[in-house]
Order: C-alpha cells, then structure tokens, then sequence
RNA sequence: UGGCCUAUGGUGUAACUGGUAACACGUCAGUUUUUGGUACUGAAGAGUCUAGGUUCGAGACCUAGUGGGCCAACCA
C-alpha cells in the first residue's frame, strides 16, 4: 500500500552512499546555521526542510545554530524572531548552538596553526591586500609579511586578542597559496580586530573569527556528518576542507568525524525577492509594513498573511532539491496553502463589493437564522445561524441586467440560490441619474428543492458588519525583480500590490480570533489579522479560490501579458537544429509548418554553420534534412555548390530515408 | 583571458550500477456539486541544449561547443 518507495534525491544519495561504505547510522548529525541578521524567508525554509527533514528521515539530531561571528551586524531580536519561526515551522533542534560558543577553542586552534606555519599575521591595508589577491583570471602575489617568524606572529596576535591594536591594524591568515586558481585558497583571512560588544560574549572578545575559519570548524566541533548549504558557497569546500584536515591534526581523538559539505541550488521565487539586505530595503522605506507584512517572502510575512507552518512544509516538500538554478511559479505556492485551509477553514460569507437586493415578497420586519454548514469537507465542523431579511447585499459583480447564459448569476428575470437561503427572481432595478443600477428587486420563493444554475452569497444588511478587508498583490510586477543587471529591483515595485477594501461579513464572525482562518465563500481564504481589534475588524486576504469563471470573462489587459516563447533569443542555427531533432517524426501538416520555419530561419544562418552538419551521422536523418533544406535556402540566395556541397547531396540521395531524398532531389 | 557548478514538458523534481522518459503544479475537457471551490475521470504537452564518440542499446558515460549560474567583502 505505502509502501511506495519514494525516490531520493541528491543529497540523500550522497548519504545512502556513506551508509553503505560503513557510516554508522547513529553519527548521521544535521544543522541549520543561519546568522540573526535578519529574519527567516520562504528561501530559508529550503534549507531548514532540507536539514530538519533529514534529521527526521533519519532520526538523526540537527543542531541549531547561530552563526554569530559578526557582532556588528547580529542582534538578539534576530535570534529570538529565527527560533519562533523554525518552531512555528514546527521542526525540534536537538541543541541549540552559537558559533561564538567556539571562539576559545577556535583561537587555540589559530595558535597551533601558527605555530605549524600554517598562518600569519598581515598588517596591510585591506586595498593592498586586495590587489596582491590578483583576479578569478590572474594569479595573486604574496605580501611582505607573508613570512614572518612565529614568535613574532604568536606575539602580534596575542596584542590582538588583548585589544592592543586598533581595527584594520593587522589580521590573521591561512597560509596556503596566493597563486591558487580558486581565490578563497590565496591566504584567507582569519580573524579580524573589531571593537564591538557581542549580543552574547560582550566585551569578551575583540578579534572575531571569519565564516569559512568559523563555520566549518563549528560543524567540527558538533560532529555535523553532512553540513548542507546552499550552491554559492561551493567555492568555499577547498578551503572548508583545508581547514578540516589542519584542525583534525590537533584533535581528532576529541573529535574523531570529519564533516562533509555538500551545496544545494536555493530556492527561487516568482515575483518576490530573496535577499535580506534587499527585504530590509523594503522595510527600511516603508515600503511593506514591517518583516512581519503580509506581502514579505518571510515566514512571519506568511504566516500573518494566513499560510500554515503544514503548507510551507508542503511546499518545500514538493519543490524538491537539485543543484540546478531555478525559479518556482508561485502558483505553487498558492495550490499548497489552499489544499490545506480546504481541509480546515469554515466557510462564512463576506460580500465585498455590495449591491443591495430588496426581497420585495419578504416582510419587513421579520427575519429568520437560517442553518448553515461550516465545512463541507469536515463533518466534524458542525453548523451556524446565519440571519436572513428582506434587506441584502450581494456581490456586485454576481448581477447583470442582461448576460449570456453562461452567466450563471443573477440577471433580469433570472434565478438565482442564495447559499444557505432561498431561491431568488430579480424582478426590477433602480438605477441612479447615471443609469448605474443601484438596487435589485427581487422575489423569494420557498421552493429551495428546484434546480438553479447559479448560488451566491449575501449577508442580510440589517445584521451585517462592516470590516476591513485587505487585498494583496505581488509586491513586484517583474517574474524575477532581482536578476536584471541593468536595472535595479526597486525599478519593479508594484504600486497596486495594497488594496483596502470595505466590506461587510456575517454576525458570526463577531467573535472571530486574531489569526483564524476562514473561506469567505466563492472569494478566497482571509484570517483575522494582528491589528484587528473589537470594534474593527481586520481581515487579510490569503489566497483567493482558483477561479475558473475569471478565464471564461474577457481579459483585462494586464493579464494579457503572455510569456514570450523563450526559443527567439536563441540563435537561428540552434533553432534549426532543434527542428532536427523531431523533424522525421513529426506528422505531415506539422512538417509543412515546421519547413517554412526552418526556411524562414535559414536566411540568417551562414554556410559556416550549416557546413558543420554535413558530417552528421547517418542515422541522425532529421538533422541531415533540416541541414539539406537550409541548405536549399542559402543556394537560392545565391550560393555557389562546392564539393563538400555536393559530396552531402549525393550521400542523401543514396540515403534510405525518403524525406531525405526528396530534399536532397530538390537541390541535385 | 581562468576555475568550478549546471542544462529533462510552461514550472519544479524523478528515472537504483546504461534498457527506450515518470510524478506534482499549471493548462484543456467531462462527471458530481446549495461555493464557476472541492472531489473524481480523461486529454494535450518533452524524446532529455547542440555536435561527435563509446555501446547491441545513452537522458545517464567520454570529448568539444553553446546557454545559464558562482568565484576578487577585515560579510555570512
């Protein structure tokens, strides 16, 4: 039954693998290490499920850990926010950990290696630093103080540590090699003189170890078998594995398992950003709110917004891991959060764009609690009362004078189920001095058996409550704001991505509590939001239901933005080849069209190009064609026949396949 | 004039040591429905970036090319 055996990916291969080869299963150990210089985004959530989900796959511990190494930029709050949200997430840390828990026993460590020779003291500025680094494509030079004696080095680094230097000063690198092709190899540094209070050490400490120094030996020190990160630090391994190897020469008895850094491609999402440093713009300006808005890619921006920590996990569940560069559809996204509140919204009604409908056949002082089902797809939900009258307000959009019959809402002389109520005819409307219509006369009928094409939703005007309602939109209007070179992500800022809607909801929702979730029926998931209070209520709207009427209505122009098939931006040669591939297969009326294609192409193709393909194997017949019908096309601009050509137009006459033929007979 | 990583339907991920491309989202159609939702059924959509090679057989292995990404902070 379940016993279907999903298929790994790469990491989990990679730990399959060191199982097999004779890692015992009990010292698998995971972390997640993230800095508190910032709060946790949907990216995040990756690398946590990635890490988190291992450790539970496996039953194996996963430590978390903050990265605090820069007292300049980390504080407390960050920390504090980071934990909430990754138990929000609802994932346990087996222990929690700092990085600056290390700082004593990296600095020993700093010192036996500069006792080996293995580090020194540099006491440039940082600009002469860089340009003896050299460049990705030149090799760097070594500095002056690249070998200074160990007692002096020892010395300097010492006056360090005990605050006698000033920041910029002097600092500690690796020795390892300025000409290596990979530029973090070129003499590292290691610890840097910085001032600053620790939000956890004080002022124990004035030089600070640096990432790759810092990081590594922390997954050392921990006994982290797999240490997973995301594909940017790839370069980092050489020298995280440098530093391994030193490291476990002074303390491989203390600590006997070397871990093993594998990267993964991070999470990219449409129409959102990524970057902490670009989200803490967005705060910074007032564009958003706070961390915490509703629109922000972060768990607390989400979870305000009404996704649940099971949705996010779906989420990163179903968008897999690999190491290649990708960019998610939202839309994937929006389908996890609404299978879920499916299962557990209750479902009220809400109307947020009133038109009044008056029963005219309904008394005017009476009023009925009609029952009402909370969740059809919960038994357990039970039901409500909601007040019915002959005063309503239904949807604007739910109601047209006149409409095709694929109007399944109201119209002039049209039926129409009110959920939950009776089943209503529009009689007659007053409209104003503009002729908007303004009100709908309708008669009720109690008959609620008699089958209708339409129901809507309504709330009796008498009973209902007015409320806030907020709708988002992307924050960007670009499908990817940050990947442009040319233009700045600010550029794309949706203006619209806000609106504040006045709406009125149901009397049961009176009581409704901060962060409750609900199906306003046929318009979307909301839940309660933070600033709501009891004499406003404030509701955000978390997804909308998908929609298949909106695309049987004309489109607006915004929609109409169609993707461009992103083949044009390749060259005309490699569009030809791709019609190669398929062209012998491909149905005769496909193969007309495809034909003018290649022809069309074929105008900008040079004979350079096409030249390259006359070796084309043999059983590659398709290649050969589209080759012989490009060919056709060069000639007729004027193109002379020269042996190879001709050489390539007897072989595909003699050729068994008779597409092949016919093309090659065109051109003999 | 470098090094490393990467390339599979529109999107994301699969395909165990080579055996003829699967799953999810999205799209389209139908059935059910007191939500144009949900559920259910079905369909279309890639021959795996290009070329060459190894092989009886290549998405997978090798070579070259092309496209994309990453690498020069006293950041992580």
């Amino acid at each position: 039954m379940s016993t279907e055996t999903k298929s790994l990916n790469f990491l989990e291969h990679i730990i399959e693998e060191d199982l097999a080869n004779g890692l015992a299963k009990d010292k698998l150990r995971f972390r997640f290490p993230p800095e508190p210089n910032g709060y946790l985004h949907i990216g995040h959530t990756k690398a946590i499920g990635i890490s988190f989900g291992l450790g539970e796959k496996y039953n194996a511990p996963v430590n978390l850990r903050f990265d605090d190494t820069n007292p300049a930029k980390e504080e407390q709050e960050y920390v504090d926010a980071i934990k909430e949200d990754v138990s929000w997430l609802g994932y346990k840390w087996a222990e929690e950990r700092y990085s600056s828990d290390y700082f004593q026993e990296l600095y020993d460590w700093a010192i036996l290696l500069i006792k080996d020779g293995k580090a020194y003291i540099d006491s440039q500025s940082s600009q002469a630093m860089a340009e003896q680094k050299g460049t990705p494509t030149q090799p760097g030079v070594d500095g002056p103080y690249r070998n200074r004696t160990v007692e002096e080095n020892l010395d300097i680094f010492a006056k360090m540590k005990a605050g006698e230097c000033n920041e910029g000063e002097h600092i500690l690198r690796a020795k390892i090699d300025m000409q290596h092709v990979n530029m973090l190899m070129r003499d590292p540094i290691m610890y840097r003189v910085l001032k600053k209070d620790h939000h956890r050490t004080g002022s124990d400490w004035c030089i600070y170890p640096m990432y790759d120094w810092t990081h590594g030996e922390s997954d050392y020190i921990e006994q982290v078998s797999h240490s997973l990160c995301s594909l940017e630090f790839k370069p980092h391994r050489e020298l995280y594995d440098w530093f391994k190897e030193q490291v476990h020469g002074f303390a491989k008895d203390k600590y006997p398992m070397q871990p093993k850094q594998r990267e993964f491609a991070r999470l990219n999402l449409s129409y959102t950003i990524m970057s902490k440093r670009k989200l803490l713009k967005l705060v910074e300006e007032g564009i958003v709110s706070g961390w915490n808005d509703p629109r922000m890619p972060t768990i607390s921006g989400l979870r305000r917004r009404g996704y649940t920590p099971q949705s996010i996990r779906k989420f990163v569940e179903t968008v897999g891991v690999a190491k290649r560069d990708n960019l998610i559809d939202v839309s994937l996204l929006e389908f996890c959060i609404r299978e879920d509140l499916n299962k557990k919204a209750d479902r009220v009604m809400a109307v947020l764009d009133p038109i009044k409908v008056v029963i005219t056949n309904y008394p005017e002082d009476k009023e009925e609690w009609l029952e009402a089902e909370n969740n059809q797809e919960d038994a357990s939900a039970g039901f409500r009362k909601v007040p019915f009258s002959r005063e309503l307000y239904i949807e604007k959009e739910d109601f047209k004078v006149e409409a095709s019959n694929k109007f399944f809402r109201l119209k002039l002389g049209g039926e129409v189920r009110l959920k939950n109520a009776y089943i209503i005819k529009a009689e007659s409307v007053v409209k104003d001095t503009e002729g908007n219509v303004t009100e709908i006369n309708c008669t009720y009928s109690e008959d609620t058996e008699k089958k209708v094409k339409g129901t809507l939703h309504w709330v009796s005007i008498k009973h209902a409550i007015k409320a806030e309602v907020r709708e988002y939109d992307r924050l960007f209007t670009d499908e990817a704001p940050d990947s442009h070179a040319d233009k700045d992500f600010m550029e794309f800022i949706n203006p619209k991505s806000l609106k504040t809607i006045e709406a009125f909801v149901e009397p049961s929702l009176a009581d409704a509590k901060i962060g409750e979730q609900f199906q306003f029926q046929r318009l979307g998931y909301f839940n309660l939001d933070i600033e709501s209070t009891a004499n406003k209520l404030v509701f955000n709207k978390t997804v909308g239901l998908k929609d298949s009427w909106a695309k049987v209505k004309p489109k607006t122009a915004t929609d109409n933005q169609q993707k461009q098939p992103q083949n044009n931006k390749r060259s005309a040669i490699d569009q030809i080849k791709s019609y190669g591939k398929k062209y012998d297969r491909m149905q005769d009326d496909q193969r007309e069209k495809a034909k003018a294609e290649i022809q069309e192409l074929a105008k900008n193709v040079s004979y350079e190009d096409l030249e390259s393909l006359f070796g084309t194997a043999v059983k590659k017949a398709g290649t050969r064609i589209i080759t012989m019908i490009s060919l056709g096309v060069l000639i007729e601009n004027g193109l002379e026949k020269n042996e190879a050509i001709n050489d390539f137009i007897s072989k595909a006459l003699d050729d068994k396949n008779d597409l092949l033929v016919a093309e090659a007979k065109a051109l003999a």
